[in-house]
RNA sequence: GGGAGAUUAGCUCAGUGGUAGAGCGCUUCGUUCACAUCGAAGAUGUCAGGGGUUCAAAUCCCUUAUCUCCCACCA
């Protein structure tokens, strides 16, 4: 059956994946030689939460490259695949989808949206599979692994080979916990109102919008005044004033609902007669200090900062220095809080702790001080009401707007606040895109600061290597001024934190703070914070429990059980005898205590314990991808095998995410990296550079480009794009262009096919063939093996890619093809054949890793093969295939066929005119060469004979050539001034050049200065160009002589 | 505010010291047996501006301009 004039993508796609998936040749280890090294590649697990885009797409081509590439070179390979569950996302998919049947999040049980959410995830991670299949992609599938595998509702436990990565994530973070490198605190964290969860730093992201500024004054208290003075730099005095206020610039007026004092710098003079001093809080009936600190910057505003621990990073640091309490004023979903007592009881009570200090930090925050007006608002909402009341207290710096009223038409005076437009820079979610508050609450972190230092020795020492170089300075900006890492967040899909809390009876009446750490007897983990609630009476707000109080203590353990015993050995070590009550779990922390608790002498009855009920961020798990795929913490061969990885390919934008978060969790946990190599790379954006998205509507869909060009046209144009650093804009005229590529090297193996070339072809070693050509070719081919090599062993797939082209477009089928066809009818017919069969098998070899498909199906089809293409050894082939005289015979052969070519199109000959041509000169070098080949020149130059002349006759045009000068006598079918206007064309550019390279050479310091090689090759082109200028200064002269 | 990067042909980009390249696009010609998803030929650049180092600069240094990205707490 002859071969069709196209490559049929998508039919042979199928069949190809199908056949490499019978052989299991993507499996670890598949065609290794026995005692290679390993070479692993991790994916970047995508997220299940949707399908993949084009940048997904461009990363695993690189990946696939190196991957096959090195399988073909017989290491022991493994590229490992598998799917993140992309905690956020992954909900927000799933409440999204719950919508459109009316249904909320908050209206099923944690169990039942856990159950829906796992079947929403088979189905992504299917398609995302099977979008990976399609591309090519040859990960050792029957690994498949996923960062909440083995977690409860997990439906594929058990599946063949994939590990259990809950398990190691569990154990990790207890092992962590273990080792003080995770700790829970209340602290002031990004909170993101629309899904109620904490976030980390990087989750943020700040964008620069148009926002506001407005100016309160708040006035002293007791009616004072003093003299506010203004002076210049010199010191002069340029205002002065009586005051009985300070005034206060924000961007977030709700906030001052919250203030608890008002900083100024130290040695700002103004204000230096009121510190200490308290002013009145508008709206608030509270009265709140004036304290100095570092913070504030005098020359910026009016030089005195609200301080509102609670709602504002730089003011919480303010507040911890100065003990100024925090006064949480919103709820989870970000509005005003409507929760506890009464606004003016709330308020007595902060006026008590004002003047007594006498508090704790959970009752402050349980200190609703949002007046009653307020209470329930939305933020924003809040704000517009705050603003309008100040200002109707005449508390708001203001201007006189003049108004038309436009139903009686009359002008009116209205008394408006300043509002200054200024652009600020607001967080927002990355995720929710709602704006982020800064919120007080209770998290889980990970002290970073006792874990970085590996990961930066990791970088500096070279053990881990980043390319490009500058993603290196990136790294170590961010690790050396790394913040706590929140983890916990308030979801349900995730890792469920392994903490449990028991309320213990203090029966032994202890005072103070009793925690445990962890003992000889207390293996499993620890107790780790003492806590309070249900207290009997006031003292117990000091920090003193009663008898009758309560110990609320966090058990961290791998299950519930191993919890339970840690609750009971604690008790056993703290009362000599054991626990009375029997344990039990409960879903969450009961709404009321059974009464037992507050009776010591009850016995038998049971204790609740319960889970603490948030997940982990889910870059937390993903952290440990490198050693949680190979089944860690079993010692399992993969782990010893594939671990440390080789490389990580990965785009830049996750550098902090995901790399970073790795080198430090890898390092803490194993004491080892977790890849030697990291390859960043950058967004991929459209043919405009924009960046893609669903909203601009220019997302392209990699299976709509495999669909219309062939998923090797889409992986080549990855290959070639992918330069080092920036931004990769894709055109699809790009990929339609290298489609075409495929389809000329298809057409390649036809020819071949109609002249019987692959027939008993088998794969073998490079034929020892005697016509130049074919050593020529051969010798171009072990080039390029080189160049390809090289290329990728310095992750230059665009240099690659070049390579190929250059070799399989312009060497194979622009010249060699073209060559063959006369020796096929020649006496180098056999020798021809067997060197086109090999040279086309390497050019299939060699093009395989970036494109599979075209290559395996041609592999498959051309000859008896005794393996797949993709099993098929790696060429080592190199200097000594290289035959320096063929390759400078074919250089002059070539250059004098583009040389004719050249002369004939300008000189208008018709293309089908085979011409006579003379030799007027040739020394035995030509002669030899043009002996040689004098078919092929013949052939392709359309040259019909060649005969000795002495001179040029009338009429005819020149061809110089190394060596040798010949001329074509076109008599009555050239235009002698075109023929002119040619030759002097040319001549300019040799002049041109002749002068550099003399006044390079007649230059003393050039020639005294420069390496000698370069030199030798400046007077060898000067030899060279002045030959050429006088062939062309004779024929010049001829044609003066003609006209 | 700090950091990184970019600026080369109409477009998208290679090119890190030896006198500028590719693909696409454009112009002209071409259906003879691998390929019109093709072939042959051609045009196109003060390598952002200025200064410096060097025998020699797109390439190294300084500077200006414009753009992009990352990080950051100016109320």
């Amino acid at each position: 059956m002859p071969m069709e004039k196209t490559f049929d993508a998508a039919q042979a796609e199928a069949r190809i994946t199908a056949l490499w998936e019978a052989a299991e040749a993507f499996r670890a280890g598949a065609n290794a030689r026995p005692g290679a090294p390993a070479f692993s590649v991790m994916i970047p697990p995508p997220n299940v939460n949707g399908s993949l885009h084009i940048g997904h797409a461009f990363n695993n081509t690189l990946q696939d490259i190196l991957v096959r590439w090195h399988r073909m070179r017989g290491f022991d390979t493994l590229w490992q695949p598998g799917q993140d569950h992309a905690g956020i996302a992954l909900q927000l998919a799933v409440e999204n989808e719950l919508a459109q049947s009316q249904i909320q999040r908050r209206d099923m049980t944690r169990a039942a949206f856990l159950d829906y959410a796992w079947g929403y995830k088979e189905r992504t991670a299917d398609r995302i599979v099977g979008q990976l299949k399609r591309l090519g992609a040859s990960c050792d599938w029957s690994r498949n692994a996923f960062t909440m595998a083995g977690a409860p509702g997990d439906t594929r436990i058990g599946h063949e080979n994939s590990p259990n990565f809950h398990d190691a994530v569990i154990k990790v973070f207890v092992e962590m916990y273990n080792k003080d490198l995770i700790y829970r605190g209340k602290r002031l964290v990004n909170w993101d109102p629309r899904f109620e969860t904490a976030i980390s730093d990087l989750e943020v992201e700040n964008i620069e919008v148009a926002g506001h500024m407005w100016h309160f004054k708040y006035r002293l208290a007791g009616g004072e005044t003093y003299e506010y003075v203004e002076r210049d730099a010199a010191g002069a005095v340029n205002f002065r004033e009586t005051r009985d206020y300070i005034s206060i610039a924000t961007t977030r007026p709700e906030t001052m609902l919250g203030d608890g004092a008002v900083a100024v710098h130290p040695s700002d003079a103004r204000y230096a007669p009121i510190v200490g001093k308290f002013v009145h809080l508008p709206l608030c009936d509270r009265l709140i200090p004036i304290i100095t600190d570092e913070y504030p910057d005098p020359t910026f505003g009016s030089g005195a900062v609200k301080i509102t621990g609670a709602h504002d990073f730089n003011d919480y640091a303010v507040a911890k220095r100065n003990s100024i309490p925090c006064y949480r004023l919103m709820d989870t979903r970000g509005a005003m809080r409507a929760d506890g007592a009464p606004y003016e009881q709330a308020v007595l009570r902060a006026r008590e702790i004002a003047a007594a200090s006498a508090t704790t930090e959970a009752e402050v925050d349980s200190l609703n001080l949002v007046p009653t007006k307020y209470r329930g608002l939305d933020r924003f909402e809040a704000r517009k009401q705050v603003v309008a009341d100040i200002t109707a207290q005449g508390l708001a710096v203001t201007v006189l707007v003049k108004s038309l009223d436009p139903e009686t038409g009359s002008e009116h005076l209205t008394l408006e606040p300043v509002v200054e437009a200024k652009k600020i820079m607001q967080p927002f979610g990355d995720r929710s895109k709602v704006v982020i508050e800064p919120m007080l609450t209770d998290q889980w972190f990970v002290d970073t600061a006792q874990i970085v230092e590996p990961a930066l020795e990791a970088v500096r020492t070279g053990r881990t290597k980043i390319i490009p170089a500058s993603g290196e300075k990136t790294y170590y900006h961010w690790l050396e001024n790394i913040e706590p890492w929140c983890i916990s967040r308030q979801l349900w899909w995730g890792h469920q934190i392994p903490v449990w809390t028991a309320m213990v009876p203090n029966l032994q009446g202890d005072v103070g703070t009793w925690s445990v750490r962890v003992g000889e007897d207390i293996p499993l983990g620890k107790a780790a914070e003492f806590n309070h609630k249900h207290a009997q009476d006031e003292t117990a707000l000091g920090g003193k429990l009663t008898p009758a109080g309560l110990l609320t203590m966090q058990f961290c353990a791998a299950t519930a059980e191993e919890a339970k015993r840690q609750i009971e050995n604690v008790w056993v070590s703290r009362t000599g005898r054991p626990l009375p009550y029997k344990l039990v779990e409960v879903d969450s922390e009961p709404k009321e205590w059974p009464q037992f608790l507050f009776n010591t002498t009850t016995k038998g009855t049971d204790i609740p314990i319960w889970r603490d009920p948030d997940v982990l961020d889910t870059w937390f798990s993903s952290g440990l991808w490198p050693i949680g795929t190979l089944g860690w913490p079993e010692q399992t061969p993969e782990l010893q095998r594939y671990f440390p990885t080789s490389v990580l390919v990965t785009g830049a934008d996750i550098l902090f995410f995901w790399v970073a978060r790795m080198m430090m969790m890898q390092l803490a946990v194993v004491n080892d990296i977790p890849f030697h190599t990291v390859y960043l790379h950058g967004l991929v954006r459209d043919a405009k550079g924009k960046k893609m998205s669903k909203s601009v509507g220019n997302v392209i869909d990699p299976l709509d480009v495999i669909d219309e060009y062939g998923a090797d046209a889409l992986r080549f144009s990855n290959a070639a794009m992918a330069s080092l650093g920036g931004t990769l804009k894709l055109d699809t005229a790009r990929i339609a262009g290298y489609r075409n590529f495929g389809t000329k090297l298809w057409n390649a193996a036809r020819f071949a096919e109609m002249n019987g070339v692959w027939e008993g072809h088998t794969t073998g070693p490079a034929p020892t063939p005697t016509a130049t050509v074919n050593k020529w070719i051969i010798g171009e081919a072990a080039k390029t093996r080189a160049e390809i090599d090289d290329a990728l062993a310095n992750y230059r797939f665009d240099q690659a890619a070049d390579a190929l082209y250059r070799f399989i477009w312009g060497k194979v089928c622009d010249w060699y093809v073209e060559f063959a066809k006369p020796l096929f009818d020649g006496p180098d017919a056999i020798e021809t054949r067997a060197t086109m069969a090999w040279v086309l098998d390497q050019c299939l070899i060699l093009l395989h890793p970036i494109s599979p498909f075209l290559t395996e199906e041609l592999w498959q089809t051309t000859g008896s093969r005794a393996k797949l293409l993709c099993h098929t050894d790696w060429p080592a082939y190199g200097a000594e295939v290289i035959d320096p005289a063929a390759d400078a015979e074919l250089t002059w052969v070539t250059t004098l066929i583009d040389d004719i070519r050249s002369a004939r199109a300008q000189m208008h000959v018709p293309v089908g005119l085979r011409l006579d041509m003379l030799a007027l000169d040739m020394d035995a070098d030509a002669t030899a060469a043009w002996k040689n080949n004098e078919t092929l020149i013949k052939r392709l130059a359309r040259i019909e004979t060649l005969t000795p002349a002495a001179a040029a006759p009338k009429g005819s045009i020149t061809i110089p050539a190394p060596g040798a000068s010949f001329a074509l006598p076109l008599a009555g079918i050239i235009d002698i001034a075109a023929e002119q206007a040619r030759l002097q064309k040319t001549l300019d550019k040799i002049s041109k050049e002749i002068n550099g390279l003399k006044g390079r050479l007649n230059n003393p310091n050039f020639v005294a200065s420069a390496p000698e090689d370069v030199v030798d090759e400046a007077m060898a082109n000067l030899v060279a160009r002045e030959d050429e200028a006088a062939k062309l200064e004779t024929a010049l002269q001829r044609l003066k002589e003609l006209a």
